[in-house]
DNA sequence: CAGTATCCCTCCGGATACTG
DNA sequence: CAGTATCCGGAGGGATACTG
């Protein structure tokens, strides 16, 4: 038997493994934000940008806290003005399944609620805009 | 190519998904509720007992978001007093990797803070006891 | 540009007590 | 047992303005 998950230590085990990575990625922002990095580094008001609806405050705390956890490295360019980028590390592609079955699961979810394949026509997805 | 997820479009539509799924899945229970439930169908106290220190107006609410997305389905048996089944539906196996993936990193990133890898010492675990 | 400073408010989620 | 009622603190996160 290749994972025996159902034994209750196993499951136990599981759910404190889970617990453990939610606490690390908690917040709406943090997974993201990552994906936002992932075509390279980036300036703080490039990432502003491509992340629409993220306010400077809210951003410089994300990012302190990727940088604290080690996803993120942060390089300051001695430029006129000052220039900034954040690019991952690669510690940070440790995430990259949880990257990927989260946008899997995404996209179909989207799929799903759009086709109206949903029973409760009231359910809503983050991004309004189809 | 397989994926080419740096080019700009594609790289925006991720950040949709992803921002899509954490929408669904969001907040400190729902991920470890669905692995407590991923060992069969569950009773509300045994649920309660298994998370440990999750109260039952907050269990209670995750698990009616959950019914509502259709990752759970509620079953009421008409015994004296009456019991409550909890039990995941078909349709949350779709969740399965991203399970799978964060019990992974959740696991490598505890061995990676108990064995000191992380440079800030500070640096805490959702649950406290090692 | 790259943030910080303030202010503010929702709501997540915990504590406790209670009901059918 | 399976929850609901009430109360509540605090964190997450938004708006706006400002600084080097």
């Amino acid at each position: 038997m290749k994972k025996p998950i159902h034994t209750i230590e196993t499951c136990n085990q599981s759910i404190g493994a889970v617990r453990d990575a939610l606490y690390v990625l908690n917040g709406k922002w943090k997974l993201p934000l990552i994906v936002a990095l992932a075509g390279g580094p980036k300036r703080f008001k490039e990432i502003q940008r491509e992340l629409k609806d993220i306010t400077p405050r809210v951003l410089s705390k994300e990012l302190r806290d990727l940088e604290q956890n080690e996803f993120v490295t942060r390089k300051v360019f001695d430029t006129v003005p000052v220039s900034v980028t954040y690019e991952l590390t690669e510690y940070s592609s440790c995430l990259d399944e949880i990257i990927e079955s989260l946008r899997v699961f995404g996209m179909s979810h989207r799929e799903r609620i759009i086709g109206g394949l949903h029973k409760d026509p009231e359910l809503v997805l983050q991004s309004e805009e189809v």
